[in-house]
DNA sequence: TCTGGGGTCCTAGGACCC
DNA sequence: TCTGGGGTCCTAGGACCC
């Protein structure tokens, strides 16, 4: 009998911030989102103070004042390292690994010589120990049941002592009531009012639900999520990272842009970070979209023009796409907008093994200048070598105004102790 | 004045074909 | 006044996740 184990950091942002700050272990610390906008991690003491999740920054700066809460700009550089590093901890308590997130991982158990909520504890200890980095485990023999069991030990942290196992029919018979529907991974807002029509208030009554009427009301996700409430694993394991179906890099403005050269580099930054992905993961696209936004109101841009560019046929070319944003941007850019917000998005992807060329109309593939300027700039870092169409100016770059330093991944960022 | 970014999947609807 | 049925493919938009 398999089982599916999620091992989830606490406040992961937060807790890569202590380590190399242990002095805030017991004060009120947030990070806030690119462009210091949003506030997307909080520790307990911060969320004690009535901040919440993902709330903006210039609403609660007062509160954040009158706590002496610490505020950190997002430093993904040290977060992706850290993500690496919890992940080989895990790789040397389970043989089968799925990172999730940034911050969380699925473990799946088959054969096992000890009890699993061992197991569970001496991971728990050993990312403390390692990295100082707090978890909480789930246990269940699904994917959505380790969730939920991961949800439970989080909120119940004392009771618990960090792992939930929820695999006996008793276990879930006595925690899934306890859980309002909205918590369980994959039903969201809509859902959840939708189901309160049907009386489906808690975990249970959702297990208890009809799957077949729900799959015809809702979807077939939602069918999904009944059967693997009762223990019926539907979700797949997926070890090897599948490759990405699209490609998306977009960014706020640290100010309004007016500019059409300014959008043109802000969009050639976009795509040059786009490709790289791309070509990392071995694939090709056929399809670019560009995004602008401008104008915002009350929770949503009120202006969000879009052009998609379809290639002859798929390329992993910087160069090749930079040009399709020129004839895009000819057609969106309008004199005198307030630019707020730029967005590239690659899509119709395939592998770049077994690429056909177009015999009639071919384009110019150059796969040596893309693997020259990749492992340049992998070496010497980012845009050490870039296309001129990027500029030099970054006149669009967004505000970072407290981040901490690269600790784990800048030589002159190294802690120096003396 | 100031409101993140990167994904996946599903569904509905239109165009098109026989 | 009367106007089929079934299928595919593509796109846009929404819901959800972290």
């Amino acid at each position: 009998m398999k089982t599916f184990a999620l091992c989830d950091v606490n406040s992961f942002y937060v807790s890569c911030e202590r380590l190399f700050r242990p002095e805030l272990n017991q004060r009120p610390v947030v990070v806030l989102s690119n462009n210091d906008g949003c506030i997307i991690a909080l520790s307990d003491q911060a969320k004690a103070i009535g901040i919440k999740m993902g709330e903006p920054e210039f609403k609660v700066k007062s509160l954040l004042k009158k706590h002496g809460v610490v505020t950190f700009s997002s430093n993904y550089g040290l977060y992706g390292d850290m993500s690496q590093r919890f992940n080989w901890i895990l790789e040397q308590h389970c043989d089968q690994v799925a990172s999730y997130s940034v911050d969380e991982s699925f473990l799946c158990f088959e054969r096992h010589a000890e009890p699993l909520r061992d197991i569970s504890l001496r991971i728990k200890d050993d990312l403390w120990r390692c990295l100082s980095l707090p978890v909480c485990v789930g246990l269940g023999p699904s994917k959505t049941l380790a969730k939920t069991a991961n949800h439970i030990a989080k909120k119940n942290k004392k009771l618990t002592d960090g792992v939930v196992d929820l695999r006996s029919e008793k276990a879930r018979r006595y925690w899934l009531p306890r859980i309002p529907v909205g918590k369980i991974w994959g039903i969201g807002r809509q859902l959840s009012q939708g189901l309160a029509r049907l009386n489906i208030h808690t975990a249970w009554d959702l297990h208890e639900a009809d799957h077949a009427v729900l799959q015809r009301i809702f979807s077939v996700n939602v069918e999904r999520t009944i059967l693997e409430l009762r223990g019926v694993s539907c979700l797949a394991f997926d070890e090897v990272p599948q490759p990405k179906k699209s490609i998306l890099n977009s960014r706020s403005f640290g100010h309004s842009i007016t500019e059409y050269q300014d959008l043109k580099e802000a969009l050639s930054y976009h795509v040059s970070r786009c490709c790289e992905k791309l070509r990392a993961q071995q694939s090709m696209a056929r399809s670019i979209t560009l995004y602008l936004y401008a104008k915002r109101q009350q929770d949503r841009y009120l202006y969000q023009p879009s052009q998609t560019i379809m290639l002859a046929e798929p390329s992993d070319d910087t160069g090749v796409f930079i040009q399709a944003i020129e004839t895009g941007l000819q057609r969106l850019y309008k004199n005198n907008e307030q630019y707020k917000k730029a967005g590239i998005l690659l899509n119709a992807l395939s592998p770049r093994k077994g690429h056909q060329a177009d015999l009639f109309n071919p384009i110019k593939a150059r796969p040596e200048l893309m693997a020259g300027l990749d492992r340049i700039n992998q070496r010497y870092g980012r845009d050490a070598v870039k296309f001129a169409s990027l500029g030099f100016d970054k006149r669009w770059a967004m505000r970072a105004n407290s981040m901490s330093p690269h600790y784990t991944s800048r030589w002159e960022d190294l802690i120096k102790i003396s």
